[in-house]
DNA sequence: GTTAGCACTCTCCACGAGTGAGTGCTAAAA
DNA sequence: TTTTAGCACTCACTCGTGGAGAGTGCTAAC
């Protein structure tokens, strides 16, 4: 589907975009003759870009406009005529690093590279948490707040902290507790979260059962929440630069922002649009290719941050699918290496 | 400085006030006659409402327009014209109560209550989590997660848990972990921790160094993170219904939603917008009023919760100063009483 | 294959007239 | 003295009109 453009529409497509995406409004073959020294007259530049047209690279918003890039023209743009490497600043990534070695927590990091990013690129940035299915329990421990209350802490090799509350109708003596906990650990950790499904927490249910002389109807209470934890849900994703979105023009409609907002308030949303992404190690989703509806008319750039050489997130970049994409690609390919580097070693 | 208006000023401006609350336009002699049967014809009304604007209740925003409240205006209504306990609902609080009651994590309380809150105004909601300085430590506890690594969990009597992992350069002993735990226990459960300054760790960071046969470098390096949790910092606040903003036809203009969004992004703007308010129970700050120069066009309704008979954070409302203050009013109080309810149940 | 020339198209902006809501003032009525 | 009717006046807002400007497609010449 790659058709060969000859040299000379290349350059032109490409002036194009870039210009388009300086101006953000529709580029004439005056103004393209003008500034890129392409060495012919402005009536051949007409006659290329209406065969640019018919092959669907370009689109006219009215018959007296200039033109503006399509989709299939970004995507052109992005796969062939942009080179990768191009903006690798080489000092950047160790200064950044030594800018936030110091943070411990792995949510504060998070949502510290969802700012980096988004301050990078002046376009919203949205980073998803480590996914549980992939990491190891590395610890469970329960403690006692008060009479009849537990605080469950779970830890994973990620460096994600869970906590919960769990309220009992009795007490749970320390001793069951000291049992329940080395029981537990035993049980559970080092193990991946994945395989921590419900039928294996049945059996350890079982054997659990078979050891312990507890009141069942206490035992089934606690281990009706602690289950609960291990359920899939939804991962939390992160935000950064919100309102960078309003500085595009292509958001000057109220209507258009309001619609954005909205969907960004939505954490269901959010997740589906994160996790539309395939896998690959950076992908680029352009206009139509979006399968989230509301996001038809913007692009994203995703990439997959590893921690210990597995892929556990997502983060990217959503703005208009005239965006820059040179610079937008190559931050969101430094800062998804330095957020995996940062937790893998806040989380030891 | 509160004249006493004679009660057909009264009426006058309390009729206008709620026709701009509707409209968000300002208020002509006509329209208030036809709506209003206040028995008096236009000439009457307009003369009154000069009156009212001599006496800055009332503004123009040009010779020939009708007038709009200003901040003295809504000020005397908030104080003078509208009675609190108008809308009481009766079920209203159980059902809230009933609906959120097994949620046991204090964030997802806040972050729900501050979600309810804006979805009953139709403006956005702001929850500062509880303030730490009047919260008694409940539990301290530090596991071992992995040689070298080490986690801290702090639990306050207000459900709030706080985790820390802390990467040390050599190993802690599990002998020594348990006698830091036992240690650390006695010397700061159940302390306010309002009382652990710096002055106090001192001391028993002394006095454990005393007891404790521990390489001095390592305890320092420990001890180091361990007081950074306790350094106050802003706290946490929780938004809900950021979109609202964009429904009110004050904030039509775009550069207004910039500057508000922009706002709503930045941690300590929020924190300094919600502590501006004293203290009282429910307070009312209309335009002007308001110390953050960058909402002196909005007003604020601000609640405290409590939980335990202490004050321990805020909840409200920001929105136009044309704001539907009754319904506001007692939202925010309904709501703030469920959320130090459903805290206090949550946390024990 | 490329370019100059030209008629044509469409948006954008500024200008002006008309409309309508609302006022303040004055003089008459209650 | 207070209230009301009448009236002239003021502004914001809308809508249509009419260039100006940018850009195109087509044709014919280079």
């Amino acid at each position: 589907m790659v058709e060969d453009l000859d040299p000379r529409k290349k350059r032109i497509l490409q002036a194009i975009i870039q210009e388009h995406i300086i101006s953000a409004s529709p580029i004439g073959s005056r103004t393209l003759a003008k500034k890129y020294n392409l060495d012919v007259s402005p009536a051949t530049i007409r006659n290329e870009m209406a065969d640019l047209e018919d092959m669907d690279y370009l689109e006219q918003p009215h018959t007296s406009a200039g033109r503006i890039p399509s989709d299939k023209g970004y995507r052109y743009y992005v796969d062939q005529l942009v080179s990768r490497e191009e903006n690798e600043v080489p000092g950047v990534i160790e200064n950044i690093e030594k800018l936030y070695q110091d943070l411990q927590d792995v949510q504060d990091i998070i949502s510290g590279m969802a700012k980096m990013l988004s301050n990078m690129t002046h376009y919203t940035a949205m980073v998803s948490e480590p996914k549980s299915q992939v990491s190891r329990l590395k610890k469970v421990e329960i403690m006692q707040l008060a009479d009849n209350s537990l605080l469950l802490v779970l830890v994973t090799d990620t460096g994600m902290v869970n906590n919960k509350i769990i309220n009992l109708d009795q007490n749970l003596s320390a001793r069951k507790i000291s049992y329940l906990n080395k029981f537990l650990s035993e049980k559970l950790e080092n193990k991946l979260l994945e395989d921590l499904d419900s039928n294996y927490l049945k059996r350890v249910e079982k054997e659990l059962l078979s050891r312990l002389d507890l009141s069942v109807d206490l035992f089934k209470q606690f281990y009706n929440e602690f289950e609960g934890v291990f359920e899939p849900g939804g991962v939390k994703v992160y935000l950064g630069g919100t309102s960078y979105i309003l500085e595009q023009p292509e958001f000057n409609d109220l209507e258009k922002v309001k619609k954005m907002l909205r969907l960004l308030d939505q954490d269901e949303m959010l997740n589906k649009i994160i996790n539309s992404i395939s896998g690959s190690d950076l992908e680029i989703k352009i206009g139509q290719e979006n399968e989230v509806e509301d996001i038809k008319n913007c692009s994203l750039v995703v990439a997959t941050y590893y921690i210990s050489n597995r892929a556990v997130g997502k983060i990217g970049v959503i703005g208009p699918t005239r965006m820059e994409y040179p610079r937008v690609i190559s931050s969101v390919d430094v800062i998804s290496d330095i957020l995996g580097k940062l937790i893998s070693k806040a989380s030891g």
